[in-house]
DNA sequence: GGAATCCTTTAACAAATGATAAATTATAGA
DNA sequence: TCTATAATTTATCATTTGTTAAAGGATTCC
């Protein structure tokens, strides 16, 4: 667990008695390599924390599977769409690569926001950054040709090497093909880089 | 003010002392055509409601205006990245119609959450609002061509009807002679629809 | 180790969008 | 109203990306 609050404490320092509040309503699950810990249609009441494994989330855009984020370990993960709307959710959360995962109840998680507004400020923080990364991403997407948001990415040497090519193709709004085309032009021009 | 607190109690109730708290940081700004309320390289510290005009956000890409956000009467508008890191703005905000605003006061904002976790609260509901349509965004730019964002915002009459065509090409994500070119071809398909 | 499956690349062509320039239309000011 | 300026459309050509199909590599599982 003390990852976890390594994690927060990045946000928001916590007392004893919060720490422990968030510990009661924690648990802490082993996942196989590509198994779901979310799968599409459910209602989502969980926030994962990856303490180690890889995780993307994924869903379907007229039959085709799109990749719509990339968690390392170290980082949290969340339909947050279903979380907040309780509404089913047409996204599942799948395991790349095996690991653990610290999986919080949000339903509990976020009654104790009014208890503890110290949490919901916590909370509160991350969404702020969670918020910028979205809008960070909506202009490199808009603005960027598909060689410019490839290029940005092989700068994530961690997900560029663990991640395959199918997953990040749709992730950065282009298809496989597409993204096999960037890479062979890349390297001819970047005959250091990986291939 | 009243207004506002309309907007605001969507959100979250407030007492009469909460409001009142609010309406001393706040001031109310008559603004004309063309104007900017906020200008480029200035460090934001202000959130803006929108009592009567109509606003956008624009940047600089490359030497090009880009505009990143519209916002008519009845909402807030905020130059939020430079709100939330307190570095100075790449963006300008732009009356494009005359109008009527009420200024709050941020940095006294964020201070009002230590002495009143309700509006924390309010904020913090805000925030999750703003960051599930920046995610809708992302993904109608990321999965929906041009001519399918053109007809989907097609369906905001106002938007449509008050903003130059130049500024709501960028905002698609498109060149205005892109844009010319999808009416055009809308028109045909569609006569009954705005020309 | 071999067969089957999955992943990635390549090729050829089609469609969408960008860039530039010019023509047309609309708007604002004198 | 007339003129200057700004906004929008049209035309042409270049570039990027999509689509489909096939081939080559890599991986997994028996």
């Amino acid at each position: 667990m003390e990852e976890l609050f390594d994690y927060f404490e990045q946000f928001q320092k916590l007392s004893e008695i919060e720490k422990e509040a968030i510990r009661t309503i924690c648990s802490i699950k082993k996942v196989d390599k590509s198994s779901l810990i979310e799968e599409i249609g459910s209602t989502s009441k969980t926030i994962y924390f990856i303490k180690s494994g890889l995780v993307r989330i994924y869903y379907y855009k007229d039959g085709i599977e799109v990749t719509e984020f990339f968690a390392l370990s170290g980082n949290l993960v969340a339909r947050v769409q279903s979380l907040l709307t309780q509404k089913p959710s047409a996204k599942a959360i799948h395991m790349l690569e095996a690991g653990t995962v610290i999986a919080i109840n949000a339903t509990k998680f976020f009654k104790l926001f009014d208890t503890f507004p110290t949490i919901e400020r916590l909370y509160r923080m991350m969404l702020e950054v969670a918020y910028l990364e979205v809008v960070e991403r909506l202009q490199s997407i808009q603005f960027h040709s598909a060689k410019e948001r490839y290029a940005a990415l092989m700068n994530n040497h961690e997900l560029i090497q663990k991640v395959p090519l199918k997953f990040i193709a749709s992730y950065l709004g282009i298809t496989q093909v597409s993204l096999s085309r960037i890479r062979a032009n890349h390297s001819k021009t970047n005959p250091l880089n990986p291939q």
